[in-house]
DNA sequence: CAATATGGTTGAGGTTGTCAAGTATTGACG
DNA sequence: CGTCAATACTTGACAACCTCAACCATATTG
C-alpha cells in the first residue's frame, strides 16, 4: 500500500526474508554443533587482534556474565582459548584455536548464504540490490 | 569467487544490518514486555481465522511443546486465549484478545521499523530497494 | 470394541539472558 | 607506602526458550 513509506516496506520484506531464512540457518549451524549465539561470537573473533570479553559484551549489548557462559562452552569444545593480557591481567581475550578458525569460517559461510528469494532474482537485480545496500552501510 | 557473487554480498550486508538492528528491536519489544519469540508468535496470529498450536509449531519449525510454553506465558498475560475446536476437541487454536491485538500491532510496528542505514538512503534508492525485494518474494 | 494415530501437555536437561554479589587486579589519592 | 575506588571477569539464582521422551485425551480405523 502507498500508505507505507518505501523504506518501511523494504525493511518489512527484508525482515520476513530473514525470518524465513532462520530455520535453514539454525539447521546449518546445528550441523556444526553451534547455536546461533555461539556462531555469532565466533564470527566476531578476529585472527589478527584478540577480542576481550568486554568488547564482546559491548558488541552484543549484553551482560558480561553472559559472555562468560558462552566462552565457557566454546572453550570446553576447544574452539577458543582465554588469554590473559600481560599488560592488565584482569582482562581476558578470546582467541580462536585452529579448529575454532575453521568452524568460524564455515559458520560465516552458512550465515552469508542468501535465501532462495534472493538467489531467484535476476543478476541485474542482485547487483542493484548489492549496490544499494553498499550505499546504505557506507552512508 | 564467492565474495564477488552479488547475491551473497547483498545478503551478507542485509544480515549485518539485521544483526545491528537486533538490540534496538529487542529494546523496543522489551518496552512492550515481549520477548522476541512472544512477538514473533503474536505476529503470526491472524484475527480472521484461528491459528492452531501445531500450525505455529510448523511455522516456527519447532517442537510443539515449545509452543505450549510460549502460549502459557501469553495466555497468563491475557494477550491470547486457547480455544478448543468444536469439530475436534484435541486441537486448540490461539486467539488474540483485545489487548493482544493491540500489543501485536505495536510489536509489528517495532519489527518493521527500518534501521538508520536504510532510512539514510535516498528516496530513489529506497523505492528501488523496495521494488527489488517485492520481486524477490513474488518470484 | 480394540488398536492406532493425532494434538497437546509435562518433565528433564541444556543454552541464553539478566541481575546481584563476589574475586582479583589496577590505579589514584593521601 | 597503604587504603580505597574502579574495572574485568566469575558465580549463583532465576526466567525464557528449546528439544526430547513420555504421557493424556480425543479421533479414527478395522
Amino acid at each position: 500500500m502507498a500508505s507505507t513509506d518505501p523504506a518501511r516496506e523494504a525493511w518489512s520484506i527484508a525482515f520476513e526474508l530473514a525470518m524465513s531464512n532462520r530455520s535453514r540457518l539454525l539447521m546449518a549451524l546445528g550441523e556444526l554443533d553451534l547455536t546461533f549465539m555461539q556462531a555469532h561470537v565466533l564470527r566476531l573473533l578476529d585472527t589478527e587482534q584478540p577480542t576481550t570479553m568486554s568488547d564482546l559484551a559491548e558488541s552484543l549489548h549484553c551482560d558480561a556474565s553472559n559472555i562468560t557462559g558462552i566462552a565457557d562452552r566454546l572453550e570446553a569444545r576447544a574452539l577458543v582459548e582465554r588469554k590473559s593480557a600481560p599488560r592488565d591481567r584482569r582482562v581476558k581475550a578470546l582467541v580462536l584455536t585452529k579448529s575454532g578458525l575453521e568452524t568460524r569460517d564455515r559458520a560465516r559461510e552458512a550465515m552469508r548464504e542468501p535465501p532462495d528469494a534472493i538467489r531467484g532474482l535476476s543478476k541485474a537485480d542482485q547487483r542493484a540490490l548489492r549496490d544499494i545496500l553498499r550505499r546504505a552501510i557506507a552512508g
